[in-house]
DNA sequence: CGTTACCCCTGGAGGC
DNA sequence: TGCCTCCAGGGGTAAC
């Protein structure tokens, strides 16, 4: 489930219904996901106001009166995270690890495999805490071009699909992404990073950036029934050209899609339409 | 420094 | 039916 785009489809989700609601407490009935989810963050949680909800790479960033004396809550979902809302009192189910209670809702996160994080800053600055300290450019934002992502290479021998997934050059973009981008793009998974030049580089950034908001405008239906209760009904399945694709058709040359691993990761492409 | 290998954890799919 | 292996949209760390 969760790539940027669904993060961020997810955070649009949950700002209509969240934004300006007063929290009335938090239940953590695993105290381990990725990390130790803090003690004492119900205490610490408990009357501060959602104020507003953002996205930094991968991570839900709750605004909790933040700049009055409280501070932000962070939520990754891991490979396997969703987060819900649920009626109050709603029983909880096998892997539902955190409640954020409001007084008419629950804010829930599932996630079986614990590869999720429930995070606390305390004070008004985010960027300090070190999950997000290190985290590179916002592919959605100004600051992220061709000639940013030629520049930041140059030293890079690995593969550039590797490259595109490391979080601290740019964020957000996962196995899937990285995989849709480059065939878009008509390039190579397994080419260096730093081999590629400045002019296949600008069509990489212009696939990766319409990639990703084709997938937000695409998930919004479908992620925000996520976000509601009804979850499970009518799994929204991403069409794409590549990815788990292995031995079916290229869609532009029909040859057969290639599958193999990079860095401990399928990598799917068209090894006639990329090179 | 860049790169690799491995670890964290559960569940589903498919082979036998 | 069970048991086994492999795979999964993420990310951190130790070691070379």
């Amino acid at each position: 489930m969760p790539e940027l785009p669904e993060v961020e489809v997810s955070r649009q989700g949950l700002l209509t219904y969240l934004t300006g609601r007063r929290i009335v407490g938090a239940v953590v009935r695993t105290s381990k996901l990725r990390h130790e989810i803090p003690v004492g963050l119900d205490h610490r949680l408990s009357g501060l106001t959602v104020e507003a909800i953002s996205r930094r790479g991968k991570y839900l960033v709750f605004d909790c009166a933040a700049a009055r004396g409280g501070g932000w809550l962070l939520i990754h979902l891991g490979m396997s995270g969703s987060l819900r809302l649920v009626p109050p009192a709603t029983p909880a189910q096998k892997h539902d690890h955190f409640d954020l209670v409001f007084p008419e809702t629950v804010l829930r996160l599932r996630d079986p495999r614990r590869f999720g994080d429930v995070l606390w800053q305390d004070g008004p600055v985010v960027d300090c805490h070190p999950a997000l300290a290190t985290l590179g450019v916002e592919p959605l934002s100004d600051d992220f071009s061709g000639d940013w992502l030629h520049a930041a290479t140059r030293r890079r021998r690995m593969p550039v699909k590797p490259v595109l997934m490391d979080n601290r050059l740019v964020v957000g973009i996962g196995n899937i992404y990285a995989a849709e981008s480059l065939f878009l793009a008509g390039i190579s998974p397994l080419r260096r990073a730093d081999q590629i030049d400045l002019e296949h580089y600008r069509r990489l950034a212009l696939a990766i950036c319409s990639t990703l908001r084709a997938s937000i405008a695409a998930g919004g239906s479908s992620v925000r029934d996520y976000v509601h209760s009804d979850g499970g009904a009518g799994c929204y399945q991403l069409s794409c050209a590549v990815y788990g694709r292995a031995g079916q058709p290229c869609p532009s040359c029909a040859n057969a899609v290639q599958v193999v691993r990079q860095a401990g990761r399928s990598t799917f492409y068209c090894s006639n339409c990329q090179c």
